[in-house]
DNA sequence: CTTGACTCCGTACTAAGGTACAGGCCTTAT
DNA sequence: ATAAGGCCTGTACCTTAGTACGGAGTCAAG
């Protein structure tokens, strides 16, 4: 099983332009795969899933390069655990914080939309006290 | 109270570029201000509240675009109030969305940091598996 | 009343993240 | 076996979101 594809399969299942694939294999994202005679790439599974990541890592605001220091987040013989673990929860630092925001802002969204039930207009803006003054905390 | 002051002042506060402040302007995230005879920009604390959810916006993966939509969502005499809850309502699934995503990621990280601690290498990428496959549902 | 810092506007430049060719080989259905 | 369509590399171009001038007017401390 876990058949194998070509670059033009992999743009059409996971929705991402082939010459975007190209750029990520450029940029380290995706490691380089394997070619058959013909110089072809050759994918599998694992390349969707890469590919996903990178996608939803970018919709929450992670730049390539944080995506980048996600993927190779893991623990192996060459880099120390304690180091590992110290990256991984900065990291998780970060994400705490956009889940904060987040929230927030899903609070204040679900207010606008329960007011708009209510009649009679407003008139300010119900989002703006989001998110200020408290600096994220 | 409420003093008003300059945009060299509100670039301080906020520790955005004076000419991003600008430039957001011209984007139309932010009001035209009143000025002084002078042409002077002069701001109020709300500015400093609109510049700070249009950062957070960002760190979240919302472009300019979005967060201006966010910004402009208001109930007033113009716009229907059914189009204003569609539009909350359609951001509030975006929103959860991220929410969602992010929960995996806190979650695959927090497993990361853990594995850390009990010694023995793993070796293989560990943060994979999350957001795959599923289309994040 | 001057000098240094601040602000104005307009235009130009940058960086990140793609996207689009061009010219030339594969592959596959007919 | 041949044409249409896929894929290769390399280079050029594009969009978004800023950032950086340049030349001129303004403000405020000494």
């Amino acid at each position: 099983m876990t058949a194998t594809f070509s670059i033009g399969q992999l743009a059409k299942r996971t929705r991402v332009n082939i010459e975007t694939i190209r750029y990520y294999e450029r940029r380290g994202l995706l490691p380089d795969p394997p070619r058959r005679e013909s110089g072809y790439r050759q994918y599998s599974d694992d390349a969707v899933a890469r590919l996903e990541f990178i996608r939803h890592g970018k919709e929450l605001g992670f730049s390539l390069n944080e995506i980048a220091e996600l993927l190779t987040l893991r623990v192996d013989p060459d880099t120390s655990c304690a180091e590992v673990k110290a990256q991984a929860e900065a990291k998780i630092m970060d994400v705490r914080d956009k889940l904060r925001s987040l929230l927030r802002i899903e609070k204040a969204l679900t207010r606008v939309a329960a007011q708009c039930h209510g009649r009679g207009p407003i008139g300010e803006c119900p989002i703006l006290e989001t998110l200020g003054g408290v600096e994220n905390r």
